[in-house]
DNA sequence: TGCTCATATGCGTATATTAGCATATATTTA
DNA sequence: TAAATATATGCTAATATACGCATATGAGCA
């Protein structure tokens, strides 16, 4: 198959278009949690599709801890230059809830980690959680020296 | 599926992907039988081919005698105007050779309309060939009168 | 009217893709 | 060291896609 057919047929899915777009709109990057919960797709599926777009040639991979940060890469040729500028003319309604859902998701990281587990958290008290995650770990670092 | 992947989608594969490349570079457009020697693909599979681009919206097509006449539609959005453009940045080898034998291919027109079965003509006595065709045509228009 | 030509399409099968599950790996925390 | 966490991957069944063939359609031509 030759790289431009690779390109069309990397985003040929519309979970795998959703997980790009996400990406191209962001500097940092995402975790594969953020995004998994941004398109309501399971993890494992997640990280397939982001496999999928960095073999494609779309996307990078840092692996920080033990989570991994995604984001789109710096196109080099023209041809993917030229097509990620005309991606950026995909509505924003196509986008715009996955992109609100995602953007909540980031404020949720502990230490700029992500947690995955994040049912367990209820929006109540989550800013209370975060701190007793964070206290927690400050204490027994504490208390180990 | 939404109009974005039904893009991607019908050129993630590499006939189709060479039928609409084809058709973005010419004004006039091609036959059916044309396209199919030039991809070196069945006509029924070309005839294919062409039905999805134009369900996704790459292609327009005009009825012309018994042949139909298949040409690349004016871009309406901003993402169609955008990605075709992105797409002439694909590299002129990918489908240079494609190019090439449509053109001889058009030259064998009789009278502005496709010859189909191209086999029986053989290369050298080609151009006499068409004049033959023209002639027989024209004599009996004439003693039909 | 029947025949040929250019194109289109329905159908059955071959092939590819996908999703879900179980499990593996690597890293951090207890 | 063991347990938990975040992510990755191999396997299998379900599903989708593609191809070849036979045949249909519809417009000229004999």
């Amino acid at each position: 198959m030759s790289k431009y057919t690779e390109f069309f047929k990397a985003l040929s899915d519309e979970k795998r278009l959703k997980v790009f777009l996400l990406l191209l709109n962001e500097q940092k990057g995402f975790y594969v949690c953020e995004i998994a919960d941004a398109i309501s797709e399971t993890h494992y599926n997640t990280s397939k599709y982001l496999k999928e777009l960095r073999l494609a040639g779309f996307i990078k991979e840092k692996k920080l801890g033990r989570g991994v940060l995604y984001s789109a890469v710096e196109p080099e040729d023209d041809f993917l230059k030229n097509m990620f500028e005309a991606m950026r003319s995909i509505r924003h309604d196509y986008i715009d809830e996955n992109i609100k859902i995602i953007r909540k998701r980031v404020k949720l990281r502990v230490d700029d980690k992500c947690i995955m587990n994040i049912s367990k958290f209820n929006q109540n008290n989550l800013k209370k959680n975060q701190q007793e995650v964070r206290n927690g770990r400050k204490i027994r670092k504490m208390e180990r020296a």
